[in-house]
DNA sequence: CATCTTGTTACGTT
DNA sequence: AAACGTAACAAGAT
């Protein structure tokens, strides 16, 4: 499920438990969400440790705390993060769970596909500093963006949309959005879009991570009305546009929605 | 029962 | 070497 503003919002749902010290972790070592993960050392080395910030990148979050110790988390396809009272048991789905003396911080995950690492070192962990700069941030120029998809010439520009390297937080409702917005069909060839509607598509990346976070990561709010987003799950959505039925097809290996009269395909 | 899924990664081919 | 397409991972929803 989580693209960019959502994993904002599961980040901020342990912002309880921030100057608290972790007290016992339970977690489901087994799972595959601790694949290569040091289960052991997590369980020996948290409890005593404060839990005292974290943030999030793209679809990545780090919790930092005492003792130089940090918790990487993915949350795959269906993580979600929560937050239950001191004597809470963990059920099936929750593979972590970091206990403090008021609550409990829950990770749970029913697909899998998420992930936990850490770390005991006194700065950033390297795969987080290796993470590429938002899409709202300076660093993410038209020109970052021109060399990413002439890196890529030949992929569907939805397909590139996808890749975490050079769009961290975009996933599939997020790409399709910025495609119906920008005008351009799926399956355009990322290294053969112009300079101009470059330019578009630039501006509307930004638009549309902006306006996600504005409206999804604060409570979990829908979009605003008029966003593709309304439509893509219908079996018969519309295009806000101008009501015709959106077209539907696997690209990039995903379902993917456009709108056949604003996305022509060239 | 069959088919679908808002994510990533391993693997084989070009 | 890098780019690209596809299968695989797991479990719940429809």
């Amino acid at each position: 499920m989580p693209e960019l503003a959502e994993v904002e919002y599961y980040r901020r749902q342990w912002e309880p438990g921030l100057r608290q010290k972790i007290v016992r972790v339970a977690l489901h070592r087994e799972k595959r969400v601790f694949r290569s993960t040091p289960t052991r050392t997590m369980e020996r080395r948290l409890p005593g440790s404060v839990l005292l910030r974290s943030e999030a990148r793209g679809k990545q979050m780090l919790f930092q705390f005492s003792k130089g110790l940090w918790l990487g988390l993915h949350l795959g396809m269906t993580g979600k993060l929560r937050v239950e009272g001191p004597r809470f048991e963990p059920g099936r789905h929750d593979h972590l769970v970091l206990y403090q003396k008021a609550r409990a911080l829950v990770f749970s995950d029913p697909r899998l596909f998420g992930r936990v690492l850490f770390h005991e070192t006194p700065s950033t962990p390297p795969w987080w500093a290796k993470l590429p700069p938002a899409l709202d941030s300076k660093a993410f120029s038209p020109e970052v963006l021109s060399r990413f998809l002439k890196r890529h010439r030949n992929l569907p520009i939805k397909a590139a949309l996808l890749m975490q390297d050079g769009f961290p937080g975009v996933g599939n409702w997020m790409a399709d959005e910025i495609l119906w917005r920008a005008q351009l069909h799926l399956k355009t060839a990322s290294g053969s879009i112009e300079s101009r509607a470059l330019t578009v598509l630039w501006r509307t990346i930004r638009a549309v991570c902006r306006g996600a976070m504005k409206h999804i990561s604060p409570n979990f709010d829908d979009p605003p009305r008029g966003w593709l987003f309304h439509e893509r799950w219908q079996r018969h959505g519309r295009c806000p546009s101008h009501g015709l039925t959106l077209k539907r097809a696997s690209v990039g290996g995903r379902t993917s929605v456009w709108c056949p009269l604003c996305q022509p395909n060239r």
